[in-house]
DNA sequence: CGTTGTTCGAGTACTCGAACAACGGTGCTGTACT
């Protein structure tokens, strides 16, 4: 019998390791997944012992364990925080573009001389062909995706090779695979499995529900009336907290205003010089920064306990960052208030970050391009005049269609059945706009969110897939008395079961609410639809 | 998509308002320069 062993084996190492005497059992599930040598996708809060996971087995598997990691400075504390652990039996080292070529071997050689049991990398160093070789020649046992949902809120533009980790992780021998993320909703979920081509992982999802965070909705007509709202809330003297608002210049300008009030704020966002950032982040750690008013840039790798407070100054793009976000107060299991003040307006914003839709002669010729010869990206953007951002894209969207593929060195090429360029751009195309529809639909469900008079609790975790059988009794609505009980929660069609609609195409059942229920369509993203026009025009059928 | 800032014309002496342009998030990397 294997499964006792490592259960044993897996508890004893996490009290050598980390002084634990117990397991959480959905600790125990995931880390038995991976020495059984099985692929896991992981979703856990921050502070569960995500860690833990890759970690402890990492000490028991013969060979090194991968890390990748999306952020460098996340990748510092989180090495700094294992190689200090006085019973130190685990050591981590990492290589990025902060270690010189010399720091670079020498973790390269303490990883292949065993003193090392960790390597921490970025998926842009493993899209180096050398790099990569270097990699696989150490014979990883494991690899780790921290931050697994990035590969899908990243991965489409902002950082391409978030996309080819599936195929960067074949590169390094493939070696068994662990996901972990705070937040991913079930497209999120279907998107790290389909990337990463994780094969019938465990998955491992915890309640999302988080009794300890007092969810409060404020539609605000003016500025001002977001001003004020705030100040009272800061009035109440709650302790540390996030303000987060959506502009660099908004943080900048709310923190000057906030410290005139008397209430000292800092502010923090992507456009600020890295040094400067770390000593910020730290400081607001160690609680010499009350109040800190950011953009999305700050939060991933924020481990703080007593964060009493998490105030949102317009709407986020959706709830998947709405959670992620609101997810970091409480830490502690203390009482903590979370509050959204919105405006319709703030959606313009969000309809202007998703971006237009690529340009058809663009793609086609691109997309002849690589059908020519396989050519490296330096040589595309040459060849066609693109700017790296927008290349990523296409070459993205052409990979997802059948059109693109990555080759050695570097290369991007066209696969051997690849459709015609004039076909390959209509896909494309296609695919810009399913993708847009999903992250409109997104922002849809987070201003549905916004507007609701029923449980809070409940719409937000059913949009995760998650349903509760009573109402929260943390938000406004329950307090005021507007929740309604959820007698009316069932419907035609289970929760999710797949369904079909004649318009929108296949679909996942995702909660009843009163009349209303909530389908996840693949082609059109979320939807809500009321339960009596289904029933009586027949409009779903089960899939 | 919506807000904010600039420009310019009208028609009167400094102000009003229309029309238009600019701007807006998230991070890795290697290389060139100080």
């Amino acid at each position: 019998m294997k499964l006792p062993t490592h259960s044993t084996t897996l508890r004893r190492a996490a009290r050598s390791l980390f002084g634990w005497t117990a397991l959480r059992p959905d600790q125990l599930a995931a880390m038995r997944a991976v020495m059984k040598r099985r692929d896991a996708l992981v979703v856990l809060p921050t502070g569960a012992g995500k860690s833990a996971i890759y970690q402890i087995p990492a000490s028991l598997l013969p060979g090194p364990t991968v890390v990748i990691s999306p952020l460098l400075a996340l990748q510092q504390d989180q090495i700094a925080a294992l190689n200090e652990r006085q019973r130190s039996e685990l050591r981590a080292v990492r290589i990025s573009s902060n270690e010189s070529p010399a720091q670079q071997a020498e973790a390269i050689a303490e990883v292949r001389a065993g003193l090392a049991e960790l390597l921490f990398i970025t998926p842009e160093q493993l899209s180096d062909p050398d790099r990569l070789a270097e990699v696989r020649s150490l014979g990883p046992a494991l690899v780790a995706v921290d931050e697994a949902h990035c590969i899908s809120a990243w991965g489409h533009d902002f950082r391409p090779d978030y996309l080819a980790l599936g195929h960067l992780i074949e590169g390094i021998g493939r070696p068994p695979v662990v996901a972990l993320t705070a937040t991913a909703s079930p497209p999120v979920r279907d998107d790290i499995v389909a990337r990463l081509r994780l094969r019938d992982p465990e998955v491992v999802v915890s309640g999302l529900d988080r009794p300890n965070l007092f969810l409060e909705v404020t539609h605000c007509p003016t500025e001002d009336y977001r001003w004020r709202r705030l100040i009272a809330l800061l009035g109440d003297g709650t302790g540390p907290g996030i303000s987060y608002v959506p502009t660099r210049r908004a943080a900048e300008d709310l923190a000057a205003r906030l410290t005139d009030a008397g209430f000292p704020s800092t502010y923090y966002h992507g456009g600020m010089a890295a040094g400067a950032r770390a000593e910020l982040h730290e400081a607001f750690l160690s609680n010499q920064v009350p109040v800190m008013v950011a953009t999305s840039a700050f939060g991933m790798g924020i481990d703080k306990p007593n964060i009493a407070w998490v105030v949102h100054m317009a709407l986020p793009d959706s709830p998947d960052s709405y959670l992620q976000e609101i997810g970091r107060a409480g830490r502690d299991g203390g009482p903590a208030r979370v509050l959204l003040l919105w405006q319709a307006e703030d959606i313009g914003l969000r309809r202007f970050f998703t971006g237009g839709l690529p340009d058809v002669d663009e793609l086609r010729d691109l997309s002849a391009l690589l059908r020519r010869r396989a050519s490296s990206k330096k040589e595309l953007r040459e060849l066609t005049g693109l700017g790296p951002r927008k290349l990523g894209r296409y070459l993205a969207l052409l990979e997802q269609v059948g059109a693109a593929e990555p080759r050695a060195k570097q290369r991007m090429g066209a696969p051997r059945y690849s459709p015609t360029p004039v076909d390959a751009a209509t896909a494309a195309l296609a695919e810009a706009e399913r993708q847009r529809s999903v992250t409109r639909s997104r922002t849809d469900m987070m201003r549905a969110f916004a507007e609701t008079t029923a449980c809070r609790g409940q719409t937000l975790l059913a949009y995760f897939g998650e349903q509760m059988t009573q109402v929260c009794g943390h938000c406004d609505n329950c307090h005021a008395g507007t929740s309604t009980p959820d007698d009316g929660a069932v419907g035609p069609f289970p929760v999710h079961s797949q369904v079909r609609h004649p318009e929108w195409g296949p679909g996942l059942v995702l909660s009843y609410e009163e009349d209303r229920m909530t389908v996840l369509f693949d082609e059109v993203g979320y939807k809500t639809l009321s339960v009596s026009v289904v029933s009586e025009q027949g409009l779903l059928t089960l899939d």
